[in-house]
DNA sequence: ATCAATCATGGGAGCGCTCCCACTGTACTT
DNA sequence: AAGTACAGTGGGAGCGCTCCCATGATTGAT
């Protein structure tokens, strides 16, 4: 129909077709060049090259997803928009993990965020209808019905932070244990007595095993579990205030805090000076997460580092290595890989 | 060929196709009522509708992709993950306002990274090759060929903070001229007189234009160009300390500072208290962006608030106004929005 | 020299959708 | 009564690719 030019319509990009009729070979060769299957000749691939570079061809990817019923690309499911998620330092450093786990690949990354449960029952549906490869999944809450929707469509999933201590997905995890373990050993160690603790939310389980290794370290230490002085907050500034204010109230000598995050610390500290305490001379401090917030706090924080850009970079390699495996998911399940990085504690002026 | 099933595959989704037998109508008509044409009959939709959520259709993005020649994403190109820009709260800001903006429509996001020239080059033939429908640059230098690039392969894109003064691209940016005057202003009405500031990279436009609003402010305040206290730095912290003792060396009086960004106003601030200038009796100091160094330093530091989630907001609604227009790119490239948010001084301790 | 295996290659079929043309039926005109 | 308009619909063609089968050329074994 119409203007008579038979293939290449100058418009638009060229396609695998017009890369064939330039280097004088059939479609079925250029795909396998462009694939990098073996069973191609030096001299064809040499020809299917060159016309691929005159052309500037690149592959359409909606047509290989198509034909090929995968999309190369994998997604990052964000907590809601407005969560307090966007806030901390943790999403960027996710994201920067990843993009470098990515970098070595042509997979591309997808960032969808989803709020309520209805959302993310949609977007469970949407990812699954063959719209990623595999799914990263963060800071996911206890209850969330979109790690069982993801396994139940057969989706590849990775998770950041186990949700509890059996966690069916694979998983790459922090060492919250140990890394609490270490700030109280430390502080312990630097003659302190009477520790205090501010707890995140005990419902997600991170929390929970922070607060498992400062009773650990305590128990080491040879003293009693009536020696914990624990508070509860929920990882924001204001509750880390009120936590220190009612463990200040409950135990006016202490003169040492582990706080389960450097918000929460930020907030303690704040309390701390108000009611005339010296950091470090009076009372001690120690937070968690080594966030920016940590190295610019006067004084500067000591705190548990998480290696959050490799948990980022790991979780895409487990997650790349979940597509590739050509198991049935069945099979599969039984040895899905559930990683736990180390932490380190990173000592500053404050304890 | 084979087993003998027609169509419905068990395996796998539903299609078009059988959402179009189990309503009883035609392809195109389920295709009409999936994409909201009016010229369905109310009976016809019904049945449809019906259909759909019972064998719980999802349209497959690659095959519409495919024959609709659009993606229904954009993509955000993000400078190399070995920049700094993950560190700086910027990103997850902006990413947050697209994530918002986007959350109202069916577009989805595409997280690129890239580094060198050359990525860059690459990554612009593949994102012209129909991969996404627009694109938001962020943090953009002078000299990067990709904006280019996307104008001559006609791909809608939109930059946050303008290259120049004369940037041909749709741009969103905030007001850096008036907010670096603000605070200036503000440092001369609580009475100080000795006003130096230490700017960011000045091939960063925006970085040019704190500066142009500090001289304004000392100017229309009746101060002589020779007044102007600079000192250059790099944005970094550790540029902000040597740029502190450079002008500390050079005018032991000052009595106060703008720093054109927040870390490198805690750069000058470690500098100052070693120097032994109290903040603010001594010296007052002011940062930018309001991130959350600011909140946390000690003294709080007084900043001038970007309102970065604002921007990506608007960046994805201009884009996405843009990917709608049906006018060629031609005379569009006339009317191309230059958008500039204000900004705004966030008073604190330290001034 | 003959047959089998292997390699390299071309091209048909089909992935699931949108676009558009052709067709039917109904409502309104003159 | 015949004509015109248009709302509503079905389905062919085709988007650009991968997969796979058929084919011919080449090699090695007997």
């Amino acid at each position: 129909m119409g203007s008579g030019q038979p293939k290449g319509r100058s418009g638009g990009r060229p396609t695998l077709e017009e890369v064939a009729a330039r280097a004088g070979v059939g479609r079925g060769t250029v795909s396998r060049v462009i694939n990098g299957s073996p069973r191609v000749s030096e001299r064809t691939r040499a020809a299917v090259e060159e016309a691929v570079a005159e052309l500037g061809y690149v592959p359409n990817t909606a047509a290989r997803a198509l034909a090929a019923n995968r999309t190369d690309s994998i997604a990052v499911v964000v907590p809601e928009p407005e969560s307090r998620f966007f806030a901390e330092p943790y999403f960027s450093d996710i994201v920067h993990g990843v993009g470098t786990a990515l970098a070595d690949t042509d997979m591309q990354l997808l960032l969808t965020f989803a709020g309520g449960d209805r959302e993310r029952r949609r977007l469970a549906q949407y990812l699954s209808a063959h719209r990623v490869d595999g799914v990263l999944l963060v800071s996911v809450h206890a209850d969330d019905p979109l790690p069982d929707l993801l396994e139940q469509l057969e989706v590849p999933a990775v998770i950041s932070g186990r949700r509890r201590a059996d966690e069916p997905l694979a998983s790459v995890d922090s060492d919250n244990f140990a890394g609490a373990r270490a700030a109280v050993t430390h502080l312990l160690s630097r003659g302190r007595r009477a520790i205090a603790t501010i707890t995140g939310r005990l419902d997600v389980y991170g929390a929970q095993l922070r607060l498992d290794g400062y009773r650990d370290a305590l128990a080491q230490a040879g003293h009693g579990p009536e020696e914990a002085l624990v508070a509860r907050a929920d990882f924001t500034e204001e509750g880390g205030r009120r936590a220190m204010e009612e463990l200040l109230a409950r135990r006016p000598d202490l003169d040492a805090v582990f706080a389960a995050s450097d918000v929460m610390a930020s907030g303690a500290r704040q309390v701390l000076r108000r009611a005339g305490r010296r950091i470090p001379d009076d009372v001690a401090l120690v937070g968690f997460d080594d966030s920016a917030i940590a190295r610019h706090m006067d004084p500067p924080l000591t705190s548990v580092r998480q290696p959050i850009a490799e948990m980022g970079r790991t979780m895409t390699d487990v997650l790349l290595a979940e597509i590739a495996d050509p198991r049935p998911p069945a099979t599969r399940r039984l040895t899905r890989p559930r990683i736990v990085l180390p932490t380190e504690l990173v000592h500053r002026a404050s304890s």
